[in-house]
RNA sequence: GGGGAAAUUCCAGAGUGGCCAAAUGGGGCAGACUGUAAAUCUGCUGUCUACGACUUCGGUGGUUCGAAUCCGCCUUUCCCCA
């Protein structure tokens, strides 16, 4: 079996691992691991794919996942990298939350139950009676300890409560579970986890697990540029095809900085490293690799079909990086054939609506703004375009002559969407 | 339990009776330059049937010709003392 702690760490997935060499032994032979998913929206975001695909990762080559939907945690909230208290979340919406997840993290990880499983820690969590829980497990917490948590400091500036602060608490105690019940030994997350996988460890040994237990954590993913990663032009990037399109999808991708392109090919895609380091040697093959990098994110999120249109779609509107097929990769955007499967995004107007409706309104429809004044303020700013026509008048309407050339509406470069009469 | 302070437009944060749709910064959007990149420069950034009108400054009720600004009550948060 290969080192795979070596190949995560080489494609940017650790951040910090308890007992490193011990960990890379125990991971000689197939071990069950484990990260929690908080099911606050009935969707992740691509925040959450460095997680999921260090799971794959780590699947690949043998091992077990556990992905823990936290429906008991989920009413507690993690305090952990947060600056304020986050809202309680209902019985109903957790649930729903949590039948959007397994979907999702089914398309990146096999957890049919054998290879893999998907758990929810309502089912010891839930049962805990109070009194019995200080007495068990409380009794291993020491205050004082917790209060330097990096986790807990940074709140006690603006203010904890006390669920929150038992958090810590509760999250250690699934990860006792899992390691009772699931033989779990190794728990994973984003490195404002730390702390808490730590007191997991420790609770573990406390409660008399003899068998050593493991922690890993990911470093936070930041543009290179220092803003937050997973942001668009449509706010959040969701791994959800009705809350974030495969086009959209793709073209959050294709945009990344040019210094990021090689860090995110490595942590989002399984292209293989040599292949990885070939297309980012120089910067020639820059927008080739971009465009590699949103097709490879999008077909793993999305599908292969999926992909190719998006990646159709969007070389029919902004051309292709290498249309001769010279750079060397293993990705099937290889074989896409761009003419059938191009995609266009639409918004429909009705026929009578012809000479009638208002660029206004249709900007808005075609939700490129969200009311007439922003529309007007793209228009005056010289932002919209109906096919090579750039709309200067605010006042301007819809003519059948516009849909005859080039149907297009465009709002600004890369939004664009196919004007068609119904 | 007692005392003090604060709540402003997406965020941070000015404003303390009319000149306030509300400074400044960030973010966002658009334009120029480019490579659907970055950096830089410029404009915009409450809503509308738009050179005018309307609604916003935690909630509510007052004072006033006129309030984000003054007063009462309520809610929430923070700080100090016990």
């Amino acid at each position: 079996m290969t080192d795979i702690i070596e190949t995560l760490q080489n494609r940017g997935f650790i951040y910090q691992t308890t007992h490193d060499q011990e960990l890379r032994d125990h991971l000689r032979t197939p071990r069950t691991y484990y990260v929690g998913f908080d099911p606050t929206a009935d969707s992740l975001h691509v925040g959450s794919l460095v997680p999921i695909m260090a799971m794959a990762h780590l699947q690949k080559a043998g091992h077990k996942p556990i992905a823990i939907v936290g429906g008991g945690t989920a009413r507690v909230g993690d305090p952990s990298g947060k600056t304020e208290m986050r809202k309680m979340l209902t019985a109903e919406q957790i649930e729903q939350n949590q039948a959007g997840l397994h979907t999702q993290l089914s398309r990146y990880l096999n957890l049919d139950g054998q290879a893999g499983r998907l758990i929810n820690n309502d089912q010891w969590l839930l049962g805990l009676g109070y009194v019995d829980f200080l007495r068990e497990v409380g009794c291993h917490f020491s205050i004082n300890r917790m209060l330097t948590a990096e986790s807990v400091k940074l709140r006690l500036e603006t203010g904890l409560s006390f669920i929150e602060f038992n958090y810590m608490l509760l999250q250690a105690y699934d990860f006792y579970i899992l390691m009772r019940d699931y033989q779990c030994s190794i728990q994973m997350g984003g490195q404002d986890q730390w702390g808490n996988i730590v007191a997991g460890i420790d609770l573990c040994r406390r409660m008399g697990i003899e068998e050593q237990t493991f922690g890993i954590t990911f470093p936070l993913i930041m543009n290179s540029n220092g803003t937050k990663f997973g942001k668009s032009v449509e706010g959040n990037v969701w791994l959800s095809a009705e809350r974030t399109s495969p086009l959209d999808y793709y073209q959050f991708w294709r945009n990344v900085d040019d210094t990021d392109v090689k860090r995110f090919l490595l942590l989002f895609t399984f292209l293989p490293e040599s292949e990885i380091a070939q297309l980012t040697a120089d910067g020639a093959n820059i927008n080739r690799a971009k465009e590699i990098l949103g097709f490879e994110a999008t077909r793993l999120n999305h599908g292969l079909e999926a992909a190719q249109q998006a990646f159709a779609t969007a070389v029919t509107r902004f051309g292709q990086a290498d249309p001769q097929g010279e750079v060397q990769t293993s990705s099937a955007i290889r074989e896409v054939a761009i003419q059938k499967v191009a995609d266009m995004p639409e918004v429909a107007v009705q026929h009578n609506e012809l000479g009638e409706i208002g660029f206004l309104q249709l900007l808005v429809r075609a939700e490129f703004a969200a009311s007439n004044s922003e529309a007007r303020r793209l228009i005056q700013g010289g932002g919209v375009k109906m096919g090579e026509r750039v709309i200067t008048d605010p006042q301007a309407r819809l003519e059948a002559s516009d849909l005859a050339v080039d149907p297009i509406l465009r709002a600004g470069k890369k939004r664009f969407k196919k004007v068609v009469v119904q």
